[in-house]
DNA sequence: CGCATATCAGTAGGACTGAAATCA
DNA sequence: CTGATTTCAGTCGTACTGATATGC
């Protein structure tokens, strides 16, 4: 009896539906992260690069919104894809508080990659389902955030 | 247009089950910390106790096992449990490295109304489902983890 | 000696807060 | 003056790593 402990919890712990979810939570978030940081990518980042090619030029404060990020963690999202120019960082003439940031070539390119691993870690994720279970999952998954309020900041 | 963003995400993020899932463990862990918050608890303090309660008078690598801790983060909640006498610490006379750990009943008073809290925070999060549909996401949370090695230290 | 225990210090990632400077 | 934008400097939670002192 060393370390064979199987990631124990309480027996009264094992029985939450918040437990559960908790601990698929990371595994899915492991898979991402683990896809996207091969590509050097967080998953702010992949946020980030996502909203900018939806939307196309933005200020940061609406990439923050369309991303889900906080603008504050949006600044140093940015200098680090700037760095790598996956975009572009410009002034606003017409506004001269804003920032215009604009994808790359190789921002898009990159994106492209991100896309597929990501959508490789959903299938690991799910692998241990069918079809028709999958489909549950995402349908009682919408359901609680339908009825929650979707918007976790209310609240 | 200030503040109405629906806690956006990229189109393509919003169809990710790893996304869906990131929202609803949040909202679960934000409905059970608000309510463990309120007796003063944190979940690992919560765990902690509930460990202790099943298992009996414990070391602190044991409970960090059984509560699925990490052994450094199993000496703070202790201390903490501690100075709110919810618990006994105690030298092992027969191993002197060990401390004993051992509920008080303050302790075990204090567990009964936690597990309360949280059976209460576990309606809320589910209360937009019917029986059946608990069943079903719950089995499919059951599936992934087994399937997944349950585990997540593996990999 | 190798191994376990408790402890402390520090890291890393994510989400968020508050304040400042700038400008519409 | 009000309000928006960017930025910086912290905070808080969680989880983990590494090193140390002690004892088996």
């Amino acid at each position: 009896m060393h370390s064979d402990a199987p990631l124990g919890a309480p027996e009264r712990v094992r029985h939450l539906t918040s437990w559960r979810l908790g601990l698929v939570n990371r595994r899915a978030h492991d898979l991402v992260a683990a896809r996207l940081g091969a590509e050097g990518v967080t998953g702010r980042q992949y946020r980030l690069l996502a909203a900018l090619a939806e939307a196309g030029p933005s200020s940061q404060a609406q990439l923050a919104d369309r991303a889900g990020l906080d603008r504050a963690d949006v600044v140093d999202a940015v200098t680090a894809l700037l760095r790598r120019e996956l975009l572009d960082r410009a002034g606003d003439p017409t506004d001269r508080r804003r920032n215009v940031i604009t994808s790359t070539d190789a921002g898009l390119t990159l994106l492209a990659r991100l896309d597929a691993e990501v959508a490789e870690a959903q299938r690991d994720l799910l692998a241990p389902l069918d079809e028709g279970e999958r489909g549950q999952l995402d349908h009682l998954l919408d359901r609680l955030l339908l009825r929650h309020g979707d918007d976790l900041t209310e609240d």
